[in-house]
DNA sequence: ACAGTGACTGTGACCGGTCACAGTGTTGCT
DNA sequence: AGCAACACTGTGACCGGTCACAGTCACTGT
């Protein structure tokens, strides 16, 4: 009886048995079946059925020298990835991406500077195969570490000051920056205000570049301001822009967030969105379509964005030396602006 | 040269080596160290600083029958993942709780049908020692299929139907409701409406049994709509509950996304929050305190239900058989209510 | 008739740990 | 003195795969 109930996992050698070959051909036929014979393929296959065996990840990992798995690393200080909805959507493709290739996802968190260490030790040892880097500021030494230690990386926007270096998956941020410009224009606003993002991220500083580059001489330094990307952050930057000049026509954040804040702070200080200062977001979260009133913003391509990283990752890991991917965004015109 | 730059990763045979030991002797420091003496307890951490040795995770689970990781499982349809900034606070807290454990994280989506079924076998073949599964709807087949084979399992929040097989963490519910009823009533209000939960989760079936209970006589059932915890669904939800009576005090959302929406929807209608209607919101989530106005919401301890919930999943694995545990909340008021 | 080729198959070593077990040496007790 | 108990250490087998290599066999060309 507990002969039955105490038994255990089939394995690589229990089919082979069943099917009445060896280990080595049933390794052949589930890693692709190249020089198998039909009989012997589908005598495995049955046995596999029949025994319901699956592969030992552990095993196959230590003979390999490959985990199967992929650290998703987020340096973002805590309050970003709570508020953020962008990383719930990057993680799920990411997630799935993998998923559908047999692999997984491994989360990391790298916080604190504690955190950051036990996340260097950890994917040093080699507990995954590559990393998922997720909006790392600049200069962070996490980055140079990384690299310097040979773990295949991947970036989610251009590192700033490792362009070079690291294949990356980002976004036309100048473009965007220009098109969402353009159109604010195309509108009729003259007296546009950023509300940017941190200097050392890269949506901080190439966003603003693309509206500076847009307006042209109409670009004026006194009308921009920096946050976070955060909510708070955006509330703070448009009351700052308020107490400082009055006739501002709109306002492009450089991030739904940020857009949200700045219309809180905008309502409370009795102006109308967008009848009195038009605003626009960047990003296209969850948040924009629901806001009230709705946000006019660039949408980031997130699903893509994930499955790009994802393989271009896989490519590092196999020697590949990929291209820097830039995908496009587009924009979406809702009520705000 | 290449000697020095092919070198490959140290195993514990190197460390044995130079500590002069023998690998069952390193072995042993590594595993806490018992029946150890101190001089070779001292050479082998030096051999290992020296060295550079980090065990190898495969090698290990090879050997142990354990994979050092858990499963984080989701199996909500996706638009609730994008939406709720909870999932980001347990997801967090969870892997940081792993990570102090030096255990790892691995992310599961199972929302279609297809990822359902690639998460069980994924699960049943081991590559996971156990499994931490957020919000199952009732009856959810999942829950069944993963009792069934004996995976290790911990819910959050009471799966309905389940109750008496799987440890779980959760709130407090009834006793929430009942104290957010009550503090709505004290605050004078008498014709008090609930926006609940899909009836079929603990959080829609319990604080709605608590809203009940504390409004006693003045429960009625026709100020009682469902939402989906989705912002839109609260705006829905407010709308209906407008077009149906027009004597509502206020109004308690079984989730702060919900509140949103009803604000958003009250304000719509031209009513004021909390001068007109108040509104009571759920969960404390990040939203909460920006919003305009912030919320008045009951806290549920994210971090704390995270901790928990890996302290019993550990339980489990370990062969206990663990209570139940049951979280307070805390009513934080702010100025929505 | 026989070497050569190509398709297929089986075998043993190995990946890097853990664990049970069999020592070894020291101490304490009778 | 003799024996047990205790603290510590080393060894070989094993976890479940993969891979290189050595066959085996049928078929082809000369």
């Amino acid at each position: 009886m507990d002969e039955t109930t105490a038994r255990r996992k089939p394995t690589i050698r229990d089919v082979a048995a069943a099917a009445g070959v060896s280990r080595g051909t049933v390794s052949r036929v589930i890693n692709g079946g190249h020089w198998v014979s039909p009989d012997a393929r589908t005598a495995v296959e049955d046995a596999i059925r029949r025994t319901g065996y699956t592969a030992n990840h552990a095993a196959r990992s230590l003979a390999t020298g490959r985990s199967g798995s992929l650290a998703f690393l987020l340096t973002e200080p805590q309050h970003l990835l709570f508020q953020d909805p962008t990383f719930a959507l990057l993680l799920r493709g990411a997630a799935e991406a993998l998923a559908q290739r047999s692999m997984t996802l491994v989360l990391l968190v790298a916080g604190t500077p504690a955190e950051r260490a036990g996340v260097a030790t950890f994917v040093g040892a080699g507990h995954v195969d590559g990393v998922l880097l997720i909006s790392s500021h600049e200069a962070d030494p996490l980055v140079e570490q990384l690299l310097e230690a040979g773990v295949p990386t991947v970036c989610c926007g251009i590192p700033l000051g490792h362009e070079a270096n690291v294949p990356t998956v980002s976004v036309d941020e100048i473009g965007s920056a220009r098109e969402m410009t353009r159109y604010l224009r195309s509108q009729g606003h003259r007296r546009i205000a950023m509300i940017a993002g941190p200097h050392d991220t890269p949506g901080g500083r190439f966003r603003l570049v693309g509206f500076e580059e847009e307006m042209g001489a109409d670009f004026d330094p006194g009308l921009v301001q920096e946050g976070d990307y955060s909510q708070e952050s955006g509330a703070v930057a448009m009351t700052r822009l308020l107490e400082r000049t009055s006739d501002i026509d709109a306002v492009f954040a450089a991030s739904d967030l940020m857009a949200a804040g700045a219309i809180a702070a905008l309502r409370k200080a009795g102006l109308r969105v967008p009848d009195d200062i038009a605003v626009a977001g960047f990003d296209d979260s969850g948040l924009a379509a629901t806001h009230e009133p709705p946000l006019t913003t660039m949408r980031q391509p997130w699903d893509r964005i994930s499955d790009e990283m994802v393989s271009l990752l896989l490519e590092v890991i196999d020697g590949g030396r990929p291209q820097p991917i830039t995908l496009p965004t587009t924009l979406v015109v809702r009520d705000s602006a």
